[in-house]
DNA sequence: GTACACCTACGACAAGTCGTCGTAAAAGTA
DNA sequence: TACTTTTACGACGACTTGTCGTAGGTGTAC
């Protein structure tokens, strides 16, 4: 459900978030805009602002100067859009889109053996359940 | 590069095309809205010119009827988003989201034993290499 | 040839999103 | 008090998306 999708301006502030962690507005600004840039002030607050409604960033509003931080993680943001990418394309189910990217091999021999091994790893833990 | 992504009018007109094949922008106005609602006549026209603009959707003008075709299969588009999403979010790298994914468990047995299939022997793929 | 039905082509619109900017108010410091 | 920094948010222009209206082409029936 935090599945909403992120406009690149937005990703970038996120993903700076996932880089280095609680931030405050002026960090994001001079990180994405340089600090010699004073002028996209605002246009950080409403960024940020709107990230919040959505939720996926969180405010601290303790100090006067807020800090920010995302309330999602890369990799479970990443695959809650992959997830919804397969509930709209492919019934759900991953194994299209594996299939298609193997067999146009856009997936290189490194790739490969790593996937085996997450998919081999799962094996050996999943039996837990 | 054809990585467009589709708005959600534009994809279920291109789904159908998917399920079902050449059409004509009547079968498609049929099967979307229904035959009963003639008023969505130049919605679909204008849906189908932006599909072929896009390079999506290709239009036989030989008759004075046009058909429809996908110029772009299932597997193909979904491929090419879930591309698009690595390349942004992990570096173009798939191990990061399968891994989440296991790690969350929102694979179930069958689909991490198709994958394996996939990636052990490409079983899907008739030995053409 | 005149009607009529159906089609294509495309301009225009309202609504929504996105990035940006301006400004008012609050809070801190000198 | 004056100045700086921050929050909060209204508004904008550009763009996308789904919709509709209409002008004009093409075929068939009489």
């Amino acid at each position: 459900m935090p599945a909403a999708t992120l406009a690149p301006a937005e990703l970038s502030v996120v993903e700076l978030l996932w880089q280095r962690g609680a931030l405050t507005a002026r960090q994001i600004q001079d990180a994405i805009y340089g600090e010699s840039d004073r002028s996209q002030h605002g246009t950080v607050q409403r960024l940020l602002q709107r990230l919040e409604d959505k939720g996926v960033v969180q405010r601290d509003r303790h100090a006067p100067v807020h800090t920010f931080t995302a309330c999602i993680g890369r990799e479970e943001y990443a695959a809650g859009q992959l997830e919804t990418l397969a509930e709209r394309l492919t019934g759900g189910s991953l194994a299209p889109l594996l299939t298609h990217l193997i067999e146009t091999k856009r997936l290189d021999r490194a790739e490969l053996r790593r996937l085996r091994q997450i998919l081999d790893g799962g094996k050996a833990d999943g039996g837990k359940s």
